[in-house]
DNA sequence: CAAGCGTATACCGGATACGAAATACGTACA
DNA sequence: TGTACGTATTTCGTATCCGGTATACGCTTG
């Protein structure tokens, strides 16, 4: 069991035209004034107005609000528009306990498929992010986390479950970690503490390692969140704030 | 630049109209053409196509199959189109694995919150529950099931939460349990479990019971899953089921 | 002056039509 | 037989139009 998840992702297809739609540079344009603060929760987000903000037509533009809608950053108001969705310090911190629950399946799945190729690699990453950390450098720091742990969930071997993480973490800018002081070291010490569980093929143990590292993580970023809300807005008119009641939809999913 | 909204909106519920979207209505259609197996993995799906069985254009087609794609049903082949993503009796078994653990939390955290009314609440439902399975109703049954885990759902206070449990929902259709046999009785007793956990306020027991509550049910749904999969196709129209190799773009998210 | 009502406007949801670019497929040629 | 080319199809994006509805504004009335 080395090696190769039992998923068959054949990887890098060159298919060379690496042309990303215009849908998702609009969704990924959006989904960042939103988490940025730009756009505040309540705020009526128009498609000709994106549109112009991006230079291209609106439907596209559709497109990516209603793919905004199904992660959760918009809501739909039936005759009125897309709104942006209530986010809160509160619910950043659910989201990364969603993350911590997910992320943990990830890499107690991966300490039970490791072999000793895969734990090699992780080392080998481990050590290039402890060299990044030394140099203070930010970019690669990044780069080798990111590294570090999509090798972690592939180990894992789901597919879909690789996948909802995904849906969850799009709430989490990555480059927001490297900004925070002390990240790096406590970065290390966590990772080590990853790799001794890998290492030892104990799941539990990784599990609990991950959870964790991203409950800690998400502290952190969280804090920054509220601190962000309680700050004044742009201050353009005497806006009343508008807090609406939202009408917040919920369907409240069953099992 | 994107306006603020006009923030004259004076507080007045919107009434909500209750119009469903027309992308809503195609999102699904399709999803349950996929989730029956009519819809097989790698095929081809055309915006055009949908619009004539539906007798829509071809603009809400689009946004539907934007919404599948980013629920993970299917998968943007840049310049090719919406293929069908793979989806196997495993995926299944690993997204009640998700399932179980998002349950987890919020059935843990309704139990810390929970009080008398909510109980009172909760077991009123759940005797609702018990005389439609005696009655052997099914329509009833499944309704009361719903109401029962959605209320607990709501009792964890965490709109994110839901909103990804609803996610991983979107792979569970519910018609399906009420026709599993001894799946009434089952969810009865799991209930009580269920019940007694948040009535004595311990979460970590109504965790652990809402975790093997669902994944029970997902094995059976699972099994039920992989038989259709080793069955023949429906052979009712020509449609060669372009069975294209599925390219698979795994962008694994990290933390 | 305040409150109710009717009209005007803005805009959503959807339907088409059109064009450019790229891919797939069939054919002709060496 | 293998390769190159040309055509057809399709995606992706743009532009435009229309019906229906909710909101905003202004007028009338008590």
């Amino acid at each position: 069991m080395i090696r190769k998840s039992p998923q068959t992702m054949t990887s890098r297809s060159p298919r060379s035209s690496a042309r990303p739609q215009l849908s998702e540079k609009a969704t990924a344009h959006i989904r960042g004034l939103i988490m940025s603060g730009e756009l505040r929760p309540g705020t009526l987000v128009r498609p000709e107005t994106i549109g112009e903000d991006l230079g291209i037509s609106t439907t596209p533009a559709r497109e990516a609000l209603q793919a905004l809608r199904v992660e959760g950053f918009l809501e739909l108001v039936p005759r009125r528009g897309f709104v942006v969705a209530p986010l809160t310090g509160q619910d950043i911190r659910d989201l990364f306990q969603v993350q911590a629950l997910i992320g943990g399946e990830l890499a107690a799945r991966a300490a039970a498929n490791a072999g000793e190729q895969d734990v090699a690699e992780l080392e080998a990453l481990h050590h290039e992010l402890i060299a990044a950390a030394a140099r203070n450098d930010h970019d690669r720091l990044e780069e080798k986390n990111h590294a570090f742990h999509r090798e972690i969930n592939l180990m894992a071997g789901s597919r879909k479950i690789i996948w909802m993480l995904g849906l969850v973490t799009r709430y989490v800018p990555r480059q927001f970690y490297s900004s925070i002081p002390g990240w790096p070291q406590a970065t290390v010490t966590d990772h080590e503490e990853l790799l001794e569980g890998i290492r030892t093929g104990d799941p539990e143990k990784t599990r609990a390692a991950m959870v964790a590292h991203i409950i800690h993580s998400g502290e952190l970023l969280a804090a920054n969140f509220d601190e962000r809300l309680a700050a004044p807005l742009p201050a353009t008119d005497a806006e009343p704030a508008q807090e609406r009641s939202g009408p917040a939809a919920l369907d409240a999913a069953s099992a």
